[in-house]
Order: structure tokens, then sequence, then C-alpha cells
DNA sequence: CTTGACACAGAACAGGCGTTCGAGTATTAT
DNA sequence: ATAATACTCGAACGCCTGTTCTGTGTCAAG
């Protein structure tokens, strides 16, 4: 029968070896063999496979170690293990005091209790820092775009830089918040990050307590209640 | 001769194991052979390699695939390969319809051209599932606790179950908007995130197209401008 | 001393696995 | 039409690999 041929690139064949890598990859945490490439792509036979993926050797998409079972893998440019453990110290929330981490506590905190982020995602001058994530809490920190059960992450600093976004305790106010920071002549001017909504200023003299630079938000949507 | 009895937890043999695997696996990018391991470890006989990855699986230092080539990884730090790359298919703003993937985009995108999210990041109900990421241009999405330059990660759908947050294109408004979606009575209320926002109304009657339901969304702060 | 747990060696087995070869069919170009 | 190219199949070969079984020597407790 009439099967469309493709002039190049990438065929529905490669496309669904390519897939089917990732997925075992993901769901055996090891490479597929061929025949188990051959079984899921409906290929009955074991050259065939070796066909396309020699094809897809050479067009760069995947890497091959002859000889060696399962020796197949994506070529793309995250290969293994490009994840960030971040600790998940506790929750931000206002009206409490924002937990830092001690240096005792870097390296000692279980998976349940750490979000794990792709490279990159990463900004890139904060690999590798030494950084920490608090759960939001309430709904509180809404002026900076942040909803009640959004990760935060943050690297931990004293001071900032015009137009960082901070974590700052005001204990005047007895109060956390995220705002973004700004030195002024005579006090600092605290902005938020919804455009709609008006900055607080602090005098110099006041308090203000710097925790952290946040780095990145993550919110997984599940449900509104 | 004397080979001092470790009382308990690693040994030297262990340990070397460990750090062969680890470093077998940098070089490599695939974990040794049994055959391997007791080469570089000055152990003759696989079964002795197979005596100690036994015991370093129970330990909890190794998982195992059994009977599988290769199948043994190391469980600390950094889980390989646990991420899932998520297709970037453009911008949503307002005004401008969403580019939506057909299942040809599926699996051609260059990394560039995507996102990398931590599978213990997802929620659980989407694992494995085809998402599709956009970023957000314009601050046409802030009643959705949504900025300029964030990433919104969806998974296509046509119809929604109430309480889901989803990406929809009001024809009649010729608007791009994410709110949380409510069936009610004779028309559909579409919720803004942000608490402080009114909802929307759309009679039953009014074309709602809906184009994905969102399931994260990733914002990198860098700076405020 | 005996016993048993422990560490190790060697060999053999069975199945997994990548590779290769021969042959056949479909599609495209000449 | 004819030839060249692309694709598919099936089978066989042989190495690779995890598993298992038997046996040996060490060491500490009874």
């Amino acid at each position: 029968m009439m099967m469309v041929r493709k002039s190049k690139g990438l065929g529905e064949r490669h496309q669904k070896i390519l897939d089917f890598i990732a997925s075992y990859q993901r769901e055996h945490k090891h490479p597929p063999s061929i025949r188990e490439i051959g079984e899921y792509c409906d290929i009955s036979s074991t050259s065939v496979v070796n066909y396309y993926l020699d094809q897809l050797e050479k067009s760069g998409n995947i890497e091959r170690d002859r000889k060696i079972s399962r020796g197949v893998r994506l070529t793309n440019g995250a290969p293994i293990g490009d994840m960030f453990r971040v600790p998940m110290m506790g929750v931000i929330q206002a009206g409490e005091p924002i937990p830092v981490p001690s240096n005792a506590d870097f390296g000692s905190f279980t998976p349940e209790d750490s979000v794990e982020v792709a490279m990159s995602l990463m900004p890139a001058k904060e690999k590798g820092k030494e950084l920490f994530a608090l759960k939001v809490q309430g709904e509180s920190m809404i002026d900076a775009m942040v909803n009640d059960g959004d990760i935060v992450i943050l690297k931990p600093t004293q001071d900032a830089r015009n137009g960082d976004m901070v974590a700052v305790w005001l204990s005047d106010r007895n109060e956390t918040t995220l705002k973004f920071f700004f030195k002024e002549k005579d006090k600092y001017r605290l902005q938020p990050a919804n455009p709609t909504m008006k900055p607080i200023y602090i005098d110099k003299g006041e308090s203000l307590e710097i925790k952290g630079k946040v780095v990145m938000v993550i919110r997984k949507v599940e449900r509104y209640n």
C-alpha cells in the first residue's frame, strides 16, 4: 500500500522510537533493549530497529555504546542527573519569622522535604549555590504574585541589589513579605510584583531584615477550593 | 592473613564498588556490568560481586533491576533521568490565539524550545501525559497570578471540571485568558486566581474554547525593570 | 574442637543482547 | 520499463551478563 515517504527529517517511526526510549528510561531508570524497542514500535525484526537506530545516531538524536546492552540514550542537552535538589526549610507566612537554614542544615534533608529543579530552569548565576525553598502559606503574598501553596526558592543573603525580589522581615510591622527591593535616597522602596499595587516605603532607620533573594517561584495548580 | 573484620556498615570493598559505579556511570553514561565491577575492584568471581551487590541493595545504597544487563544504579542524591521534557509551543498573550500542539509536534522540539520539570514536582495525575508549555507575554494574566515572563505548563483538553485552571479563548472578546473554571446553572463562571478580583461570566450560548488545563506555573525571578 | 556465619573463588548454565547476512518488497528516479 | 534506493523480515551467530551451585579458608562463639 501507500505509505507517504518522508522526504527528509524524522519520520513517524523515528519519532515513536525516540518517544519510547524516553518513556522507557523514565519508567525503568535504564534504557530499553533493541528487542524491547521493536516490540513497542511493532517492528518484528531486531535488524530493523538497528536500522533505525543507526539513522537516529547519524542524525544526532541518540548516542549508542555499541556492543553494550541497552547502550542507547537520547542526546538532548541534559542527559542525566541534571537536577538541583533544594531543601524545603518550612513555610513563609505573614506574621511568622522566616526559617533560614544554618550551615548544618544543608545536606541533611530527606527527599520528601526537598524540591528538585532542573538545571535548565535555573538562572545561570545561581547554579550550584546554597539555595533553599519555602512553601507559601496564606494569601498574604498576593501582591507579590505569589499564591497560597506556591513554592519559592531563595538564595540566602543579607543585602540585595536594586531590582532583586527579596524575602524581608519587617519587625516593626511584625510581618513577612516578598517584594522587589530598591534603595533610594534616604529610604528603601519595597515594590510589589503586581504593578497595580502600590509600593511601601521603609526609612533607613527602621529595621529591615533581608532573609533571602527569590530566584524562582513554582506553583502546582491542582484545584481551586 | 589478618583482615580486619568490619563490625557493621559499609566496608572498604562496599565503598570501592559504590565509587566505581558512580565514576563508571559518569564516564560511560551507563552502569557497569558485574564483571566490570569485579575487574576494577579486584574481585575475581562474579558471584562475589553479586554477593556485595546484594548487601548494598539491602542496605539501600543501590537499586537493582534483576536479570537486566547493567541494571544497577545508585540511590543517593541525584536520581538519573527523572525529569520530564515539555515542549515550549509559543507564547500566551491576550488578543492572540493560543498555539496548541498537533500530534506531530510532540517529540520534535529542540532542547532550547523545551522546559524540563522534575517528576517529583508534577501533580501525580499528569505524569507521562502530553503536556506543553507556553510563555506568558504581557501583563494581562495578572488576575490569574501569572506575570509577564512566567512559564505555564498545560495539559491539552477541551473540557474542564469545576475548579480546573484553564486557558480559554474568548472569541467574542477576542481575548486569551487564564481562569479557574466553574460550570453553573446556565452559564460558565471564570474565576480569577486572585481572590481580590471579580469573576467574569459567560453564557452557555457564547463561545468559549478551552485550550488546555494548567497544571503548573514556573517563574524565574531575574530582576524587576 | 566443633559449628556456623562470613568472605571468596571458579565454573557452568541459560537467557539476553547486539550484530550480521541473505532475501524479499515497495517506492522513487532515470 | 529498469535500475537504484529505501524499507522490512527472519534467522543464526556469538559474545555479554546475571544467576546459581559447589567448594575452600577464616574467624569467633559455644
